[in-house]
DNA sequence: AAAAATAGTTTGAAATTCGAACTATTTATA
DNA sequence: TATAAATAGTTCGAATTTCAAACTATTTTT
């Protein structure tokens, strides 16, 4: 029994897509989102991470990207941020054509809440393992991080 | 130094989060689901792999659970899937309030052809490490599905 | 200077969603 | 047993989300 084939590589990728998707459940608006959904809907929040995250400042191509929607979708959406005051528009003054979108203070607040939400969902799943194994797994899923752009560059099959 | 605020703690939920967040992304239709979106809806292959798993046969009110969705988005979703020849509706006999959804032939062909999809990305995804990783990794994964419904059951804060 | 490429926006149509009101059926209760 | 309450789904209307195509503005290439 060689390595591609081992029972345990059948396994793995199984009890992955089980915590992945309790996750996503976990994740989906009903529970987790409570708090933010009389102001905000899903698309909002997750357009709202996805700014945020390295450095507050993102082009509509970025987000789009990031998403995984066509650019249309990020156009409506920060539009209506804008008109419910978490993002502001700016123009890139070097380039023209592009458009650059960043938190208000306010969006930057739901920003930190929602990330500190999902830490503390972190810290719940991750919190009955003993410092050994947390170890070994902080090895593991950076391996798995770094190597996922190689992995899946060339389209599969 | 604790157990509960030690640096692997904090350091594995990240990590987590962003290999997440990348299978998220890659899942997105796009690139994923490419040969199904002609017929397809995102919404309706969920829904599909949702009536699929364990048995091929749920009440609407599984489906918009599983789903995380209130009740009347599978009922249009599984008429649309109907008038596609995807599945078929039948009432339960036992209590004729129930209805119980199954896949048709060609629903269950999907299915298990985006199960395989599936599989293949996890063998993809995993296939990088080593048999001796992957013997953890399946020992953590166990313990964190076995816990994960415990963990999450009392609703956070 | 003209043509091509790029970044976003706008548009219209379809899909998705929710929550509330509704129908049908089953279970509880008085 | 009759009535009330609970449960399972459906229908409806309004809002959100989405895409793709046509479009505007700007930059880059030829």
């Amino acid at each position: 029994m060689q390595n591609k084939d081992s029972k345990d590589l059948l396994a793995v990728g199984g009890l992955f897509l089980q915590l992945y998707d309790r996750y996503n459940r976990l994740e989906s608006k009903r529970f987790f989102y409570k708090d933010f959904l009389e102001e905000l809907t899903m698309i909002e929040i997750n357009t709202i991470m996805v700014i945020g995250k390295d450095g507050n400042r993102k082009k509509m191509s970025e987000i789009a990207n990031q998403l995984g929607v066509s650019t249309g979708t990020p156009t409506v959406t920060v539009d209506r941020l804008i008109k419910k005051g978490y993002v502001v528009r700016d123009r890139d003054e070097e380039d023209r054509r592009q458009v650059i979108v960043k938190l208000s203070e306010v969006g930057l607040s739901a920003f930190l809440q929602i990330h500190e939400l999902k830490n503390t969902l972190m810290e719940r799943l991750f919190g009955i393992m003993d410092e050994e194994q947390l170890k070994a797994l902080v090895s593991i899923l950076d391996v798995l991080n770094e190597n996922f752009d190689d992995v899946f560059a060339e389209p599969h099959k």
